[in-house]
DNA sequence: GCTGCTATATATAAATA
DNA sequence: TTATTTATATATAGCAG
């Protein structure tokens, strides 16, 4: 694939040779991690150089992949255990794997993408139970957002508890000054432009007289999820 | 490499998954196979789709060639099991048991039975992929029907052109018998209620007046001796 | 043994059959 | 599914450091 085409067959030059394996090793590798992200595929591989040095590559842990081909050589080929123990391991291997069979497919069939071979009334079901699973996934969604806003007015609602008592704070500060001071004054320095009533929605926490608020932000956010 | 750069992550569309797949996994496995002559190198490749079916190459035996990379591997790691073979039995069920339990989770996650400690971006992903899967079984769903209906319609078709066979065959028998007989006597022994213009429509396979009826009793019997 | 550099050979994504 | 076709993207053979 270069300056020249070259025949699949072992490369004479040594040094050629070597280069080429280093080259390729590398291009293989890259090429079998393209395939198991792209295809969502489980991919091992294992390159001995001719002077014996190993290279591998595995897509998740070497040791399961290659058991996973063992169990499938074996199940495809031979089949001679003598020991009692092993048969028993055996047959709990075989035992788990239709269980991961029938699983994956099942997960499969919610992805839709396995519809193969089911008819009208199963398709059907199998709707109905993603539209549950989704309605479900929704409704706790909702859940979280709600919590969110509580939790958030919570805080906003203990806001405007802090900010009342520092106004008060403030207002005797002034009296023990000697100022008896406007009641006017202490209203337009906090209260801004805000009515009273926006107050009343906010939680709990604040049951006294409608003492106007403060923190113009929080009680603005805190307003709208209650309409 | 090629109409379009593609990044190197799973692959959406579930058609173009698997073609892709396809034609990847061979041009890995070609690629090995140079590799093992070009350089004089020993390749084990092992791929499993993500339907589960096993795919590798192997440039001389894969079961030798295993044996060798465990023993390097092992060399590298630890080694002291009691009978290798059972540790490896165990193991396998470790994993699959895992596997198993990782299943069962995404499962349950997907019916909505287990959705604690979920996020918000979690919880969007997850109903995107009910959404997406719902699309694809009510898409099949409705493949399904309309094939249902095409077959129907091409039977009906199918047997509207046979019974009109039938019809101009008894016209011929009747001739031959030399007894020219009524134009009417025939329209109503064969067609019965039908209108003549009710059988010129139906030429081919066409999308006119599908099913209709022709099959009646009678002219099914009358055809039977002559096919 | 690596690089980096081309000019080519291959691989392959999309579209199409 | 699978195969062909096409336009591009990648890989890499042969060199030079």
């Amino acid at each position: 694939m270069a300056r020249e085409k070259i025949k699949i067959k072992k490369i004479d030059n040594i040094t050629a040779r070597q280069v080429t394996f280093s080259k390729r090793r590398r291009g293989l590798i890259k090429k079998a991690e393209e395939l198991a992200v792209l295809c969502d595929a489980e991919v091992g591989l294992v390159i001995f150089s001719a002077t014996g040095r190993v290279f591998d590559y595995a897509s998740s842990s070497m040791k399961d992949l290659l058991e996973k081909y063992n169990l499938h050589s074996n199940n495809l080929g031979k089949m001679d255990q003598p020991s009692v123990e092993l048969q028993l391991e055996n047959d709990n291997n075989i035992r788990l794997s239709n269980e991961v069979a029938e699983k994956s497919h099942q997960l499969r069939k919610m992805r839709g993408e396995d519809l193969q071979g089911l008819n009208l009334e199963e398709l059907n079901q199998l709707e109905k139970m993603l539209e549950a699973g989704r309605s479900r996934v929704v409704q706790k969604n909702e859940k979280l957002l709600m919590n969110e806003i509580a939790s958030l007015q919570r805080k906003g609602a203990h806001l405007v508890e802090k900010n009342q008592q520092l106004k008060q704070k403030l207002q005797l500060i002034m009296i023990s000054r000697g100022k008896k001071p406007f009641v006017g004054e202490i209203d337009n320095v906090i209260t801004e432009e805000h009515s009273p009533e926006s107050l009343t929605n906010v939680g709990s926490c604040n049951s006294g007289p409608p003492l106007e608020d403060d923190c113009s932000d929080t009680s603005l956010k805190l307003g709208l999820p209650f309409n």
